[in-house]
DNA sequence: GTCTATAGGTGGATAGAC
DNA sequence: GTCTATCCACCTATAGAC
């Protein structure tokens, strides 16, 4: 993994708002550029094609995701207050104007790079993972209850928090998004 | 409403196809002429501007989402029942290897000609409007238990469906897509 | 309605100087 | 690392002949 210069990592936090605002064909290095002052050809040093610049937009979100999904872990020992705080960082989100960047690559799947279509499953796959131990953990202690396998409910919450997040955004809907989401969640709280 | 020429209709047809596997600023004017093997410039006869055609084919999706609607009322009493068959409308989507029309231009939807992004709230609005009867008539007669509104359970169906489509796509996941929509149908049937 | 031809712009990408 | 200059493919869109 190389270690990031400072260019690349402004260069990854423009292209990530530009993509998570207009999806990966929606903007270009022109773009970048223009908003970081830079020429083209500059951009093209750090990311030789777009490709290799979608990939690190990727492997960058995944990190921070990471980080955040551990932060979660290490500070809310319940299971309903890790869900409720799982579906903030989608609000989070989306109150920047901005849609989950998988979720909008999701919806380019087909005319993404292969390098970019693998990564991406890749993201949804650890999602769903924690997202079934959190369920998992949440029934077997009691504070949680719903019908089918951890993981075929980690798919119906991830699949529910991304398409909220989808349809809030044409609608300026924080507020709708969030409505959507405590519905979901308070639907597997045990009562 | 105009009458829609042949030629019209073959071309929202591809159109509406490559649209839907690839977002309204993943395919162009050329990829459609190369499948029909006419020019650009015929196209442009049809429909001046992309922003026509966008709207041409929301208008078309609406139309033919609106029938599939009246037709589900009108066969079928249960509502239950009812929901299932919504359910199949996007399953039939997604065999095909598509998107959800409107799903895949709300992703977009920044990046939309203002016509399109009206034209793109009133279809969702009607869905929900539609979702919303539905949901408080299986209510009222008891087939159908759930807490909240219906006009909010309205939201969280119909962004659980568009999210599990999004995410099913990355995964070739017909099967996957039906066991999300299963499990949510059977959240709200009454015990 | 469909064509040829073309305008005017932007896309990603490269060569080579500094 | 960043620049200028440039390439070539493609984009939407239009003019005008048939």
């Amino acid at each position: 993994m190389a270690s990031e210069s400072e260019s690349s990592s402004r260069i990854l936090g423009v292209a990530e708002e530009l993509a998570q605002r207009r999806g990966f064909n929606g903007f270009s290095y022109g773009d970048i550029a223009e908003r970081l002052s830079i020429t083209k050809a500059s951009l093209h040093y750090h990311f030789p094609s777009k490709a290799d610049l979608g990939q690190a937009l990727i492997a960058r979100y995944r990190q921070s995701f990471d980080a955040a999904l551990h932060a979660i872990v290490r500070e809310s020992p319940d299971a309903r207050r890790r869900l409720r705080r799982y579906a903030d960082l989608y609000c989070n989100v989306l109150v920047d104007d901005r849609m989950c960047l998988c979720g909008m690559f999701a919806a380019e799947y087909s005319t993404l790079p292969e390098t970019m279509q693998t990564d991406l499953k890749a993201f949804f796959d650890a999602n769903e993972r924690w997202l079934s131990r959190v369920l998992d953990a949440g029934r077997r202690d009691g504070t949680l209850a719903f019908h089918g396998t951890p993981k075929e409910r980690a798919h119906l919450l991830l699949g529910t928090l991304e398409g909220a997040m989808l349809v809030a955004r044409a609608y300026d809907g924080v507020k709708r998004f969030r409505t959507v989401a405590r519905r979901a969640l308070a639907d597997i709280a045990a009562p």
